[in-house]
DNA sequence: GTGAAAGCGCTAACAC
DNA sequence: GTGTTAGCGCTTTCAC
């Protein structure tokens, strides 16, 4: 609000000729009063265009009705519809939200987790892809993640990951592919993501076949990706099959092969991960494993929920789906 | 914060053997200090792991640093990479973001008014496209607003919409179209969309033309857009070309082109708008107007924090950019 | 250099 | 039914 002296709760009682408890009281709907008071008060506020201090109740109440959200990028589409749901869902819970896009910036995911400590948010919920922050090992804090392994107290929501991988490469398998290649985040990450791979690499192992993941930095620029998928063709000329960890990635890849002079699905099939609305609207030929993410952010919800009102949660596992197109 | 007696700036300073007025000082490292007294009490603020209460500082200041953010969803390419420049670009400058996706919930943007009225938020950037507010017709409030005419009052950042919607028809001109269509949001809609349909007509009437704009509303689900460029195809059989207000658009109408049994350039040429980041990735064939996001974002933080330090500021308008491709 | 006390705007005991 | 008052946790004027 611009400078203009506001309005507070004593203004509005003293020109209804009450006290401030009896306003409040007005405000708020609480104890006994009489219809009268209550209108004159009603019309104080009118009059002088009175809005409660939501600070002020927030000091009081030692809550703020504020969730945070730290995400790598909102602008990625799957954490753009992820942000999107949980929004929609916390807000009907009558929670605000505060986005944190932490990409690039280290530092960005332990500020939010300060709001935390600050007493500026209630709760957290997190899919940042950064490093252990100490912080974090303070059992009972109200956080939840999603697809990210924080820490031994905080519950996480993920997809079957493990059953993702199965489905992707047991396709490009039964399609006939002999030279499977996937991509995923370096292994050093504690993300569940991992057992994408865990998947992949356990039907190779079982058909037999050569196993080989590339992995590419989420935080990478889109040309450095690409540069990754022009690398690995250059270096495995055979590649027949393409399980990426998610649909740009798998964009990337089938732009790549095509420049290498390979057709998809002719020659290399191609799998993605996500089925993000977005992507399926943009891009509905591409063959992929979609996460369920409206269920995944009901999911994160109500574990926060149970969080703040301090009771304990398990981490929670969706299935996936894949989704067949015509690139694999 | 669990329930734990939140340790506060009394504890401190008991344990330091000082006053609050002491410890704040340290805190805010403000007036004169002896060395050894600082050095006193941030031994105890380590000892007792204090974390000053954000919401007591931000009542005492009148500021909370919060900004907050109202667009139709988040989970769209074009808003998902606007919305993330501006938290970036905020959060350098100290501010945090409440994120409010206003699409299907009309009272919501409203809601998000009152955050600024209530003292909750210190300012807004709004986007959304709902219909006119009361409370927005109060001079100097510290809001900006993206692509939309919200009040005489509230400055606008635009990108050049008649320069796009120009570029696009000449474009469709040029290749030979002779029955171009439009999509754009209903008229009725206060948004400087209007401009690229202004365009669109003045070029079709300069050409002879004859011009027709199908209204779009962006809040329908995909099917129903989808189901409206069926109609489209099915009412004009001689269309050849589509100028379309957005990505996703354009690639609802090519795929009932498609169904139609047109091929897209041949039959139809297609023209989206908005070039969004993730949109190039995943659809890179797609000829489109591309919006400077980016450059829209810095301007809106920069009128933002002008209007927060009570400046006046005039609208701005950005030059857009068409990018070719296969589509049209 | 440091402390006492008022006050930011609201809520809720507790009293009447 | 309604009012008085303490207090949520912090900052800052003013005094010493």
């Amino acid at each position: 609000m611009t400078k203009m002296a506001r309005v507070k709760l004593q203004d509005v009682a003293k020109l209804a000729g009450v006290s401030v408890t009896t306003v409040s009281r007005v405000l708020n709907n609480r104890g006994y009063l009489s219809k009268q008071t209550i209108n004159k008060v009603h019309q104080a506020m009118e009059e002088l265009n009175y809005r409660p201090n939501a600070v002020a109740r927030q000091l009081y109440k030692q809550r703020t009705d504020l969730v945070g959200l730290v995400f790598p990028t909102v602008n990625n589409p799957f954490f753009g519809q992820l942000e999107a749901e949980l929004e929609t869902r916390l807000y009907e819970l009558g929670y605000r939200v505060v986005m944190g896009n932490s990409q690039n910036n280290p530092g960005k995911e332990e500020q939010y987790l300060q709001l935390l400590f600050n007493g500026q948010i209630d709760g957290l919920i997190v899919g940042a892809h950064n490093e252990g922050i100490e912080a974090y090992h303070n059992t009972n804090l109200p956080i939840v993640s999603i697809e990210r392994i924080v820490s031994k107290q905080i519950p996480v929501v993920a997809a079957d990951n493990y059953q993702g991988g199965c489905l992707a490469t047991q396709r490009l398998l039964d399609a006939g592919c002999q030279h499977i290649i996937h991509t995923n985040y370096p292994a050093t990450l504690a993300t569940p993501n991992q057992e994408r791979r865990r998947g992949y690499e356990e039907l190779m192992t079982k058909y037999g076949r050569e196993k080989l993941t590339y992995e590419i930095s989420f935080d990478l620029p889109d040309d450095q990706k690409a540069a990754v998928f022009d690398r690995l063709f250059a270096e495995h000329p055979e590649c027949d099959g393409i399980f990426a960890d998610n649909d740009t990635n798998a964009r990337l890849a089938i732009n790549a092969a095509q420049k290498a002079g390979k057709r998809v699905p002719e020659d290399v099939k191609v799998i993605g991960y996500d089925g993000a609305s977005s992507t399926r609207l943009l891009f509905p030929d591409l063959t992929t494993i979609q996460q369920p993410i409206p269920e995944m952010a009901q999911a994160a919800v109500d574990l926060l929920q149970k969080r703040l009102a301090g009771q304990a949660v398990e981490s929670v596992t969706l299935p996936v789906k894949l989704i067949p197109g015509l690139t694999g």
